[in-house]
DNA sequence: CGGCCATCCTGCACGC
DNA sequence: TGCGTGCAGGATGGCC
């Protein structure tokens, strides 16, 4: 389940292995994760100049314009020929190529003349420089919205998904339940930290893995080990050891402890 | 504005 | 053993 470090850690991969390769051929066995009509064009012939990340957004920069790609829950972008569940080759001049991989089949990639008109819509990256905690208290304050599903939010912040963001909430104290205006700015302050601290935690781990697949699954980061609450219903909470609660909040699986964390409305 | 729902997909865990 | 059911979830779009 990529978040924004795991898609950090692929960028960084793909930085090594595809900067420069020229674009000869495409191959879309699941035509649904990329329009081979409209790309077709756009990408034959093209050499690769750059590879970066915006969100959990993968911008793969031509000569002129950018295959943008989103993993969503289950792709995979990957050099070494996956047994199963290709959706896009990009086939190289030198021989090489780059599989889409994708067991649910909800990733995407989208040809752009200019990628910031499909990025335009993201709030902050959390780990950028401008991305201090007083602009936070302040985005916090103006919302009355249950904090769990907000921060899910990426035109509010982006780049945090299930995971990180429970994580992040335990850590701050504060129940996932909770109105975002009504948090204290202590407790958004330490949110604000955590956020940071997680993520970067998390991209020096190369991310978390819960899954294994058997097939290919050869980038498995280590951040699963510190997880604190995430996948941790009824065992018992590591600073006070009552039993962490699973309930389900905006559709999604959310884990908390019920006595760390506080809920402010 | 905010919340809720369905949708897209497949594999896997669970109960009977 | 095997079958059916439900769950997992990122993002979008529709509805109230």
């Amino acid at each position: 389940m990529p978040e924004l470090p795991e898609v950090e850690t692929v960028v960084r991969g793909l930085q090594q292995t595809i900067v420069g390769e020229t674009i000869i051929d495409l191959e879309v066995p699941w035509d649904k994760a990329l329009n081979p009509d409209d790309a077709y064009d756009s990408l034959v012939g093209k050499t690769i100049q750059s590879v970066t990340r915006r969100a959990k957004f993968i911008i793969i920069k031509l000569e002129t314009g950018a295959l943008v790609v989103h993993l969503r829950m289950t792709g995979k972008l990957t050099p070494v020929f996956p047994e199963k569940w290709i959706t896009v080759i990009l086939h190289f001049q030198s021989g090489n190529a780059l599989y889409f991989q994708d067991m649910r089949k909800f990733g995407r990639m989208i040809y752009t003349d200019d990628p910031a008109d499909l990025l335009g819509h993201l709030g902050p990256e959390p780990l950028d420089e401008d991305f201090t905690a007083a602009i936070f208290l302040k985005m916090l304050s103006s919302k009355q919205r249950t904090i769990k599903p907000l921060l899910l939010d990426q035109t509010f912040l982006s780049g945090l998904g299930n995971i990180y963001v429970d994580e992040a909430l335990f850590l701050a104290g504060i129940q996932p339940q909770s109105i975002a205006s009504a948090v204290p700015a202590k407790n958004g302050v330490l949110l604000h930290q955590a956020i940071q601290s997680i993520l970067s935690a998390s991209i020096k781990a190369q991310g978390t893995t819960i899954l294994n697949f058997s097939h290919g699954d050869n980038q498995s980061g280590t951040y699963q080990a510190a997880l604190q609450v995430y996948g941790r219903k009824a065992q018992p909470c590591l600073i006070c050891e009552t039993p962490i609660e699973k309930i389900k909040l905006g559709q999604r699986g959310t884990h908390f402890c019920p006595k760390c964390q506080l809920n402010y409305n």
